[in-house]
DNA sequence: GATTGTGAAAGCGTTCACAGCC
DNA sequence: GGCTGTGAACGCTTTCACAATC
């Protein structure tokens, strides 16, 4: 048997940078090209090429020295170690705005994550339909995720909410949950979250504005700076 | 006068904690809570003390030894640090399923950050109503920025359009940018930009989701090519 | 000549542990 | 005695720089 070595461990930051790849190798496929040189691929990204042959590293020595990455090959290997050879349907909890923003978003589905369910606990809202879901009550949950398979959740409930649709997930068996509310979720061992909060993001820029603007209470709307891109 | 001295810089990873301690902040101060020791927010932020303490030294010795921190007294402290002591009107580009859900969410306005317009190329979404806020054409944008002073644009498009809506922001006099499209933004020195992408989490979980579930699949190394990103 | 793969260095962020202060 | 504030240690991430390889 070949040497199945012991588990390589990515580290989190270059997990989190491996789907951005993996979408502009798909891209510069569609467009024809079929070999890329770090440096290229860095460009796209943003990033800078050291970093990404570090990144690639991780999944083994899948370029070739003097030329480049095969697009496809590494595409393949990305979607493999990502785990992304199979669809991992979601469920989501909550539909209200967001949720229905979600459920409606039909890049979910493109990219490997259909959307399995989507359940509420408003009666007025279940039997609805979003996004070629029908809307079911939260109490339908368990058989949801049993039916369909589900491992990942994802919480869109106002704030108060949140603890409790978490504690549903686990209950009926996700292991994995996108949380949109402002809440820190109090989840056991081994259930992985993350979380996307918009206030936190527009606060951080806040932020940044306000540095910009001669610091703390600074003057409003100066003269802004024309550019090009 | 009082050493107004040289810029402090906070941390980046500081900064994006400064918003979750201030919402718990504000939470226990409606609780009637008026003092707070490390250990009991770093609880409630899911962290480790001696982080929160580093934090909330980066805005200055605002706690009392022996005692704690003096919740409205960080709260102000932090807010201001933030630049949360006034408004931060936004515009959304682009009035699909995601920006419809922005502009209905209440949260933005709550937290002080009312939405100032949202536009579209679109001329049939030009005049409806989301949220409140009537739908103008993206040529609208300028003025819209200018009359409303506006430091803070968020892209809602498609991603094949994210470019295009972000340099007309910039051209408008934005200086700040949250992007939920699936792109790397190319925008001038000194604009900040932020991405918030839910395919990268959820590919994130997959991930996670895939080394639980015993690793990548069998053997390594037969190469069938898949397509798609 | 070109480009990868990777040790080593540099830079950040987190955690420890304890002096300092109430 | 209790809790903050912080230097120092540690660990993770980024970047450099160059040998290895095509």
């Amino acid at each position: 048997m070949a040497p199945e070595r012991t588990r390589r461990r990515i580290p989190d930051a270059t997990v989190s940078r491996l789907p951005v790849y993996l979408r502009l190798l798909g891209e510069q496929g569609d467009e024809g090209v079929d070999s890329i040189s770090s440096e290229r691929l860095a460009e796209l990204a943003g990033v800078n090429a050291a970093k990404v042959r570090k990144d690639l590293s991780y999944l083994g020595s899948y370029g070739t020295r003097g030329v480049g990455y095969e697009v496809a090959y590494l595409v393949y290997q990305i979607r493999r170690e990502l785990g992304l050879t199979h669809d991992w349907p979601v469920v989501i909890v909550g539909a209200g705005n967001l949720g229905q923003a979600l459920a409606g978003y039909g890049g979910f589905g493109e990219r490997g994550f259909p959307v399995a369910g989507i359940v509420d606990v408003d009666d007025n809202k279940v039997g609805t339909v979003m996004g070629g879901v029908r809307v079911r009550h939260i109490d339908d949950l368990p058989q949801i995720v049993q039916t369909k398979r589900v491992n990942i959740g994802v919480i869109a409930t106002p704030g108060m909410a949140a603890q409790d649709a978490a504690d549903r997930l686990v209950k009926a068996g996700v292991t994995s949950i996108l949380n949109f509310a402002p809440v820190v979720l109090n989840v056991p061992h081994g259930i992985e979250t993350r979380k996307v909060d918009l206030a936190v993001e527009l606060q951080i820029l806040s932020y940044h504005e306000q540095r910009r603007s001669g610091g703390v209470g600074g003057a409003v709307g100066s003269g802004p700076r024309s550019a090009t891109a």
